[in-house]
DNA sequence: TTAAATTGAAGGTCAAAGAAAGTCAAAGTC
DNA sequence: GACTTTGACTTTCTTTGACCTTCAATTTAA
């Protein structure tokens, strides 16, 4: 067993109690005998959007990491939704995702209207060839925070 | 908990309470056993205008620190806070102004969250020196989108 | 008597040190 | 080749202290 997966377990184990917790990332560290920046590593490939999580941290005295747990909706149509997304999204396709879920009623029209002006073009000033990268990003952190 | 984040709790009960209050900035810092610039921290970093309130002070014999909390009035602050924006904009100093937003009425805590998600750190995947241009974007566009 | 100097009581500034977390790329493992 | 581990370096936020400025009251001096 990698350390790595060590990790994520305890985690998740904390996770299971509460649905958000908020972790000391130099303790962890060193409850693991491991540099910190492994936290860092397991937080980023375990607790991703993707995966149903977001995460949220502050740095400096009095730092600390914080994990929310998503509970997926019913059938957890938001986190397939996270995951439909990829690396990159273009706006046509935002529009018709954001079309779904507010069909089901997870988001009202005027949070469509908030979603959508977030992730227009106007509002990722980066040249067009990542307009992509960093809407799917921001995509995905909306969602998974909408529950 | 950190001491900054003990004092500002403790000032904000102050003002919950008076729009209005005046300290005595060594009082403070002897009660809460801290250095007086400490005061002047806690002051900068969480009472500054863009946070909603208004300090002034006096020094020599009988000095003192007065700071107010700022109602804001409705009427055309979207419109202001769009222009009071700029090019660039820190996460902390959105909270502030979401904060402000929300206690106008204007947005609803489910709106507020969808926003907060879309202009965190994790959804800007640009170095850091750049995060606080595409945030200040993305903000601008849905805030325009609110009226 | 009153204008000027002194004194002590506030508050202000700024930079250095300390405390956390983040990044990234090189090296190791399977 | 993909995933993990490690560590040097960076960024952000907080605490601390030495030194500065302002003000009111008091004392001194013309």
């Amino acid at each position: 067993m990698r350390l790595s997966n060590i990790i994520e377990e305890f985690i998740k184990n904390m996770l299971e109690e509460n649905r958000e917790i908020e972790l000391q990332r130099n303790e962890l560290a060193n409850y693991f005998n491991c540099v910190p920046s492994q936290i860092n590593y397991v937080i980023s490939t375990r607790f991703s959007p993707e995966r149903g999580y977001s995460v949220e941290s502050r740095r400096g005295g009095g730092g600390y990491i914080k994990i929310t747990r998503i509970v997926p909706n019913g059938d957890g149509y938001i986190i397939n939704a996270v995951n439909s997304v990829g690396n990159s999204i273009s706006m046509t396709n935002c529009k018709a995702l954001l079309q779904d879920i507010y069909a089901l009623g997870i988001i009202n029209e005027r949070e469509t209207k908030i979603i959508m002006a977030a992730l227009s073009d106007n509002s990722i000033p980066v040249i067009s060839s990542q307009k992509g990268i960093v809407r799917a990003k921001i995509l995905k952190n909306i969602l998974v925070n909408l529950v």
